[in-house]
DNA sequence: TTAAGTGCAAACCGTTTGCATGGAT
DNA sequence: ATCCATGCAAACGGTTTGCACTTAA
């Protein structure tokens, strides 16, 4: 991801300040790096530095995030988005694997992507930026679990 | 997608009733195969056959043919879910090609997503039964007036 | 000093739910 | 006749916004 020190410039070059709060915020991401943060989470860890703070500053400092290529949005289809650092320097990125039984959420670090990516680029023209790759199945205690309920 | 007699079936199955609304907003999909619907457009569709519904039975039905199989609910991070059917006699998945400039949800059929699936079955366990992969990036319009604007 | 940011609460919007009525089996 | 389904409106939950106050630059 980004240096601290270039986010902190890329603020400043847009007219925005660094608050304490955006500096937790960032933080938090910073330290539960790997996990899938909502705003709402990340409402509850910042509450426990700063008690009085508003969940409006947790969404717009996100949207913040979101905006400078920090943070990358996620939706897992619960009605609430997640958010996770960046990194664009990560040469491949991961994918994420839903169980369909019991919701967890794994990941799965894999290159095959850039094959595909190429082969759309050439068919359509479009020129990727990004993508998310979802996944939709049974992880394995929950096929186990299964197993043994028929069995 | 299952036949219609299947869907009928089904919904007996399972001590469902086929009712007029039910079948005109199954119709309603089937009308607009290749697109992606969101319950308010479904809503918006079937008030012109039912003047006087309710976008909650949209949104109960909606539920149900999800629940059936025969629909696929797609997120696109707009806040609002869409839908489309869902066909598991196409021999390969659809992917959505977002542009981050001007919004437009484009698709392309592709194979390579199978090798993939293999690979991660193998090295996780995790057994998969769908996934929806979502490519952010610029369409082709998009890439040519941002080249005309940049002179 | 001053434009930008914060906290609070109200507004928003897609979605869900409770309840009385209506309808398919 | 019996449940299930519908329509309406209210409730819900995540997210956004208006506004007066505060603060980093």
């Amino acid at each position: 991801m980004p240096l601290l020190k270039d986010i902190y410039e890329k603020l400043l070059e847009r007219g925005h300040k660094l608050t304490p709060q955006r500096w937790a915020i960032l933080n938090i991401f910073l330290q539960n790096k790997g996990r899938h943060l909502s705003a709402d989470e990340v409402y509850t860890h910042l509450k426990a530095l700063y008690p009085n703070n508003g969940i409006a500053t947790v969404y717009r400092t996100i949207d913040l995030l979101v905006d400078l290529g920090v943070l990358k949005k996620l939706e897992f289809g619960d009605g609430r988005a997640r958010f996770e650092i960046y990194d664009p320097d990560e040469p491949h990125h991961h994918h994420h694997l839903i169980c369909t039984r019991c919701g967890s959420v794994t990941e799965f670090q894999d290159d095959l992507m850039e094959s595909l990516e190429v082969a759309i680029q050439k068919k359509t023209g479009f020129q990727i930026q990004d993508h998310i790759v979802t996944f939709y199945g049974l992880c394995r205690s929950c096929q186990a679990e299964l197993h043994q309920a028929r069995g």
